[in-house]
DNA sequence: CTGAAAGCGCTAACAA
DNA sequence: TTGTTAGCGCTTTCAG
C-alpha cells in the first residue's frame, strides 16, 4: 500500500495540514518540524497520489498556454492535435489548454505574443519560438515569476525551461543521407540544398547532419548550391527554378524545411521528375501527395502530434508533482516512403 | 463545469447512491426511476470523473493479467517494458499488472496458461497467443465471465476481445518491398524467404504484402525458395546455409521473423556479406548489431513498447469507463537503417 | 427499493 | 505555528 500524507502525519506526530504545508514549502511551519516531516517523507518514499491531488485542486484548475507560429504552416496542425488530445485526456484533472497562434518567425511578433501570454498568468507554457536574445530574455522573465516553460519543436538555449520536446535535427540529416546512400549506391549526387533559413538552427543542423552522414557513408557527392526558401512555396519555386536552369547538372534536391511543394513544382515544370531525386522533411498533405506520385522519394518525419501531446503531459506531471527530474523528449526520426505514408 | 452524479441526482430528485446504482446497471432500482436517471445522464452528457472513480475504487484495485510467449524471445522485452511503464503511470489509480511468460507457441502450453489466468479472476487480460480453435474457445469462455480481453501483437479472430493492439503485418511486408525497390532499382532480386512458421498468420501476411508490393513497384524478382526457421537461430542457420549452397544465385534474403542472427551467420560464413542483400523485421539487439555492421540493410519495426503500453491503457480506460466504443490500435510500421537505429 | 453517511488522498479555509 | 474541518466525485455500506 502506497504511503499517504496521513502516514507521514501520524509518524511525525503532526496533523495532515502541517504535512501538506511542509511538502509545498509554504511558510508558517516551525523549521524543526518541517525538517522532521521532510525526513520522514523521504524515508517512507512518499509520492503524492495524483487522483487525490487532482480532485482537491478542482477549484483552481491548471491553466496551460501554448504559442505556435502555426498560421499558414500546415506542419503545426498535428502539433495542435497533440495539444488537444492531451487536454482531453487530462480534463478530468482540471487541465485547460489555450493555444495562441502567430504567423511567421518575426521577432517583434513573438515578443509581443510572449508578453501577452505572460499577462495571462498561466501555470505553464508550451512554446515554439525563435532562439534570439530578446526572446530568451523574455522567457527568463516568465520562468522567474514561477511559470514553468516547455519548449516544443525548437529549443531555446540557455534559458530556464523545464525541458525540450522535439526532434533531433542533426539525426534527421544523417538519416536522410544514410537512406540516400542506400538508394543511390555509388552514383555521384550533385545536390541542391533548399533550406528554410540560414538563421534557423534546426535547418542548419539538418544540413550539417546530412553532409557528415554522406561523408561517413563515403557517398560521392558535391553540393552545387544552397538556397533559402524562407519556408515559402512561391519563393522556393522561383529560386529552385532559376537554380536548376542555371545548373542543369543537379540530380538531387535536399529540402530541409517548408516550401516543399514549390521546389517540386519547379522540378516538374522542367520535366525533370524522375531524373532528379528529391528528399524532404515532414509529411504535410501536399508532401504526401508528392510521394504518392513518385516525385519525392522519401521524407523524414518527426512525430509532430507526439510533440504536442508529450509537451502538455510533461508540464502537467511536473506541475502536479514537482520533485522528480525532467528530461528532454527527443521524438523519433521516422522514414516514410510511399508504402508507410499513412501511419 | 463538467456534469457530476450530484447534478443528475438533484435533477432526478433522487440520491447519489441511486444514480450510481443505475449507472452501473446494478439491480434493485425501480425501473421507472432508472429510466429517468439514464435519460437525464444522457441529456446532460455525463462523463464520470476519472480521479473521483480512481479514488473511490482504491479499496478494490484493478487487476490486469498478461500472457506473453516471451521466454527465450528478446522481442517481447520491449512489450514488457510497455506493460511496466503503463503500470507505473496508472499505479495512482490502483492498477496492478501481473505478467505470465511462457515459452514457445505450443498449443497445450497456451491453453494451460489461459486456464491459469482465468482461475485468478483478473479484471482484464492482455494476451499474445495463438490463433487456433481451442484457444479461441478458451478466450470466449473468459470473456463470457465478464473479464475484458485485449489481444496484443497477434490478433485472435472471431472472439469477443475488446480490441487488438499490434502491427499491420501486411503493411510491414509492402513497406519492406517498397524500400527494397528503391534500394535495388531495376536489378533483379533472386529472393530467399526465411519465415518463422507457415502456420502463423502474421508471417504469412508479411510474405503476402511483400510479394504484392514488389508487383506494384514493378520490381523484377523471383522467389527462389521459402523456408521455415521456427523462430530459432540454429534452425535458421542450418537451413539458410544449405539453401544458399544449393542455390548460389540468391542475392536477397527476406527474413519475416525471429532467427535473424542465424540466417545472417550463414551468409557471413559463406563470405557473401555485401553480395546478398538482407531485410529483416524488428530490432532486437542482435539485429541492431548486424545493421551496424552493414550485414542487414534495413529492418522494419512495429513499436513493441507501445504495444504493451497502449494495451494496458486501453484496458484501463475501458474498465474505468465502459460505454465509449473502443477501436483497434495499429502500431506504426517503422523503417530503421543504421542512422536512426537508436530511437 | 432508496437515502444517508463514510471514506478514498489531498488541499485550503478557518480556528485556535 | 498548528490542528480541525469541509469538500473535490465517486463507491459502498448500512439503515430504513
Amino acid at each position: 500500500m502506497a504511503v499517504t500524507i496521513r502516514d507521514i502525519a501520524k509518524r511525525a506526530g503532526v496533523s495532515r495540514g502541517t504535512v501538506d504545508r511542509v511538502l509545498h514549502n509554504r511558510k508558517g511551519v516551525n523549521e524543526e518540524v518541517a525538517c522532521r516531516v521532510r525526513a520522514i517523507a523521504k524515508e517512507l518514499g512518499f509520492i503524492p497520489n495524483l487522483a487525490g491531488k487532482a480532485l482537491a485542486n478542482r477549484k483552481q484548475p491548471l491553466r496551460i498556454g501554448c504559442l505556435l507560429p502555426s498560421i499558414g504552416n500546415p506542419f503545426f496542425t498535428e502539433v495542435i492535435a497533440g495539444f488537444r488530445q492531451a487536454e482531453r485526456e487530462l480534463s478530468d484533472f482540471g487541465v485547460s489548454v489555450d493555444i495562441m497562434e502567430v504567423k511567421s518567425f518575426d521577432r517583434a511578433v513573438h515578443l509581443d505574443a510572449i508578453e501577452t501570454l505572460q499577462s495571462k498568468h498561466y501555470d505553464g507554457l508550451c512554446i515554439t519560438t525563435i532562439n534570439v536574445e530578446p526572446v530568451i530574455a523574455a522567457i527568463d522573465r516568465i520562468t522567474e515569476t514561477g511559470t514553468t516553460v516547455v519548449t516544443v519543436n525548437t529549443d531555446i538555449s540557455d534559458t530556464h525551461r523545464l525541458c525540450y520536446v522535439g526532434p533531433d535535427y542533426y539525426l534527421g540529416g544523417t538519416t536522410a543521407s544514410g537512406l540516400l546512400s542506400l538508394v543511390c549506391k555509388q552514383q555521384e549526387q550533385k545536390i541542391l540544398i533548399v533550406t528554410g533559413s540560414f538563421n534557423i538552427k534546426g535547418h542548419q543542423e539538418r544540413i550539417r547532419g546530412f553532409l557528415e552522414g554522406l561523408t561517413t557513408r563515403q557517398m560521392p557527392h558535391s553540393i552545387v548550391d544552397v538556397i533559402e526558401s524562407l519556408d515559402d512555396n512561391d519563393k522556393a519555386y522561383e529560386r529552385t527554378l532559376s537554380c536548376l536552369k542555371e545548373k542543369p547538372e543537379i540530380n538531387c534536391l535536399y529540402l530541409t524545411a517548408a516550401g516543399v511543394q514549390g521546389a517540386c513544382q519547379a522540378v516538374q515544370e522542367l520535366g525533370k521528375t524522375g531524373n532528379i531525386r528529391i528528399l524532404s522533411f515532414d509529411d504535410i498533405p501536399t508532401t504526401k501527395a508528392l510521394i504518392q506520385k513518385g516525385v519525392i522519394t522519401f521524407t523524414i518525419c518527426q512525430e509532430p502530434q507526439r510533440q504536442g501531446y508529450d509537451a502538455i503531459q510533461k508540464l502537467f506531471f511536473h506541475l502536479m508533482n514537482q520533485q522528480e527530474p525532467v528530461v528532454d523528449t527527443i521524438t523519433r526520426t521516422i522514414i516514410k516512403i510511399r508504402e508507410n505514408l499513412d501511419d
